[in-house]
RNA sequence: GCACCCGUAGCUCAGCUGGAUAGAGCGCCGCCCUCCGAAGGCGGAGGCCAGAGGUUCGAAUCCUCUCGGGUGCGCCA
């Protein structure tokens, strides 16, 4: 039951009614009329902005339109009035069965009551983390994994079928960086010492990684050149920097579908294919780029190289795709990664990076486009930078000392529940404060928090029922009778339910999860303040004198448990049973 | 210099394919527990939606320009 939807519906077909005796001209195109929750609850129940974006069309007066609709709409059972208000709105209420309805349906269909059909089982795949291994996921990597890990369960709840993914960076220089490190940590096992010079990685997390290495393969590496081993310590240090992310990846409760190596294109000839269609569409030239304005690299020199004609597809200038030496670029993999998508038969692309990475956008989605023929659509996500706060101050990350707050760091200060919700309560564009000690607060200042109480307070009267004697199971109160469902404050959490199947299909289309967190804060929200009239009116407690008005009322607070739980879980945060 | 993102209450932020009198939390002021969990709730004050033009019946939202902040800008990934 998706109630918008299908009022929605109601507002067309009556629309076609009126078309077909002449009201309004026949083969007005509908696509605009949307029907949606009021701004102001005190206009009613829901409104529809028909009769103004079809004024124009039909070449009438928007409130003739609504004045036509009203009455026709109230001749349908769930629409009590119709009114016509400001420039043409047509504001609607409906009839409490209707409200009780949706508490019902919500019972009936449990976690699937807001799961939509509107992906229609398209393919999606979501690119994320795609961290290079080369050491352990910091705070930036673990917006990225949670934003990826909750668009993607987005997408599956929304209907797509969804793959997430993790592209593995180990084609490049920066694994021979690795290597080397590693090769110092093994000497230093061997009881050298050893110093590593700037742009190693000096951290810590080497150590074990040379001792691994020490154990393995003894001494046969000791004092030699780097023709002996560099090949054979990459491989090694780059499975054991894998199995180091995919432990962090666990401890966020993140897991992929696929990982892909950059590394495993190279001598497949994918790459060479990948570039060869896009010269068979006259993409690919030799060429001198212009100097980068601004400040210019002290070696800069002109050099010819191999280009891409990303500019072809909006990008500011062509990409180089080859180095001066002929070795690829960075860029030629991942072009040839990004076709073999395409060709794994993924109906769209979506990749997520940190905003570091912005520059590289445009020409990304120009070679998707390009190879695609326009047929995959590709969305990039940036997230934005992470402060991470503590004591009022902030908790710096340098890299060069090695030193940087890690994904196993925050988890381990505030768990994975509450890392995952905080980095949601923000849209991914916009940067991230995230004050550790307000994360770890149990008060309505932590959103966290603040859900998770109404989802223990559900669970609480549910045991309180079972206390008294009231069979609270969802069984039981699949058949309850909802009529008592009757006052007002109950309606208004019930039509902040009823717009759980809406938040859904609109959070997918923007790919926006951050919309999940935020409406679940606002459920949540009404429930509280259900909750505290029955302070002050014991009519509207879950818990009344006679057992069946108590299962309705029950009911009521067992569906918002529900979506909650749903909603979490689309997040990745586990629902508190009670709070401690 | 160029590109991308951002600019909404004192602070931190939402704001639906453009809709009505722009919302929430914190902070400030005033209320509500002999009553299912007050770890909550209700009310009040507080806004030129950075600024200026434009499109539209209608703009915080779309377009152009200006100002302010962040990120990035060939032979790293």
């Amino acid at each position: 039951m998706h109630l918008f939807a299908d009022i929605r519906v109601l507002v067309i077909e009556t629309l076609g009614a009126l078309a077909s005796e002449g009201v309004i001209p026949d083969g007005l195109d509908m696509a605009n009329v949307a029907v949606e929750p009021p701004r102001d609850a005190a206009h009613g129940d829901m409104a529809t902005n028909a009769a103004m974006v079809l004024a124009k069309p039909a070449r009438m007066n928007p409130r003739d339109i609504a004045e036509a609709l009203a009455p026709r709409l109230t001749a349908d059972p769930r629409v009590v009035s119709a009114e016509v208000a400001g420039p043409g709105f047509l504001n609607l209420r409906l009839a409490p069965s209707v409200w009780q309805e949706v508490v019902a349906d919500v019972l009936a269909r449990g976690a699937d009551f807001g799961k939509s059909t509107m992906g229609q089982g398209t393919r999606v795949n979501v690119e994320y983390v795609s961290a290079n291994p080369t050491g352990p996921l910091h705070v930036g990597h673990t917006r990225g994994a949670v934003f990826g890990d909750a668009l993607a369960s987005l997408l599956a709840y929304a209907g797509h079928d969804v793959t997430r993914e993790y592209y593995i960076n180990d084609g490049g220089g920066q694994v021979d960086t690795l290597a080397r490190s590693v090769y110092l940590r093994y000497l230093e096992a061997h009881g050298q010492d050893v110093t590593f010079e700037s742009g190693l990685y000096p951290g810590g997390y080497l150590v074990t990684v040379g001792e691994a290495l020490k154990a393995k393969v003894g001494d046969a590496y000791v004092d030699k050149g780097e023709q002996y081993w560099l090949a054979e310590i990459r491989e090694f240090a780059t499975d054991a920097m894998m199995d180091l992310i995919r432990s962090d990846l666990k401890l966020l409760g993140v897991e992929m579908d696929v990982f892909s190596s950059e590394k495993a294109l190279y001598g497949t000839g994918k790459i060479e294919a990948a570039i060869g269609a896009l010269r068979a569409r006259d993409l690919i030239y030799r060429g001198t780029l212009e100097p980068p304005k601004g400040k210019l690299p002290e070696d800069w020199e002109a050099r010819e190289q191999t280009l891409f004609r990303s500019t072809a597809y909006g990008d500011d200038q062509d990409r180089p795709i080859q180095k001066s030496d002929g070795a690829w670029t960075y860029f030629a993999p991942d072009i040839a990664y990004h076709w073999d998508k395409c060709q794994r038969g993924f109906d769209a692309l979506i990749n997520v990076f940190g905003a570091d990475h912005g520059g590289y956008v445009k020409r990304m989605k120009a070679a998707v486009a390009a190879l695609s023929d326009d047929k995959v659509p590709l969305d990039i996500k940036l997230t934005q930078l992470v402060k991470l706060m503590r004591d009022g101050e902030e908790l710096k990350m340098s890299k060069r000392a090695g030193t940087f707050v890690t994904l196993a760091d925050l988890v381990e200060m505030v768990g994975p529940d509450v890392t995952r919700f905080i980095m949601l309560t923000r849209k991914n564009d916009a940067p991230l404060d995230f004050d550790v000690d307000k994360a770890l607060e149990q008060s309505k200042d932590n959103p966290v928090f603040y859900v998770q109480y109404a989802h223990a307070r559900v669970q609480s009267v549910l045991r309180k029922a079972g206390d008294q004697g009231i069979d609270a199971t969802d069984a039981s109160l699949k058949t309850a009778d909802l009529a008592a469902l009757d006052h007002p404050a109950e309606h208004v959490v019930a039509a902040k339910l009823a717009e759980w199947p809406r938040l859904i299909e609109i959070a997918a289309r923007t790919h926006e999860p951050h919309r999940v967190a935020f409406y679940l804060y606002d459920l949540a929200s009404s429930f509280h303040a259900l909750w505290n009239r029955g302070n002050d009116e014991p009519g509207l407690r879950f818990l009344q004198d006679d057992a069946a008005t108590s299962r309705a009322k029950i009911a009521l607070a067992r569906a918002v448990s529900v979506v909650i739980a749903a909603g979490l879980g689309i997040l990745g945060v586990e629902p508190a049973q009670e709070m401690r």
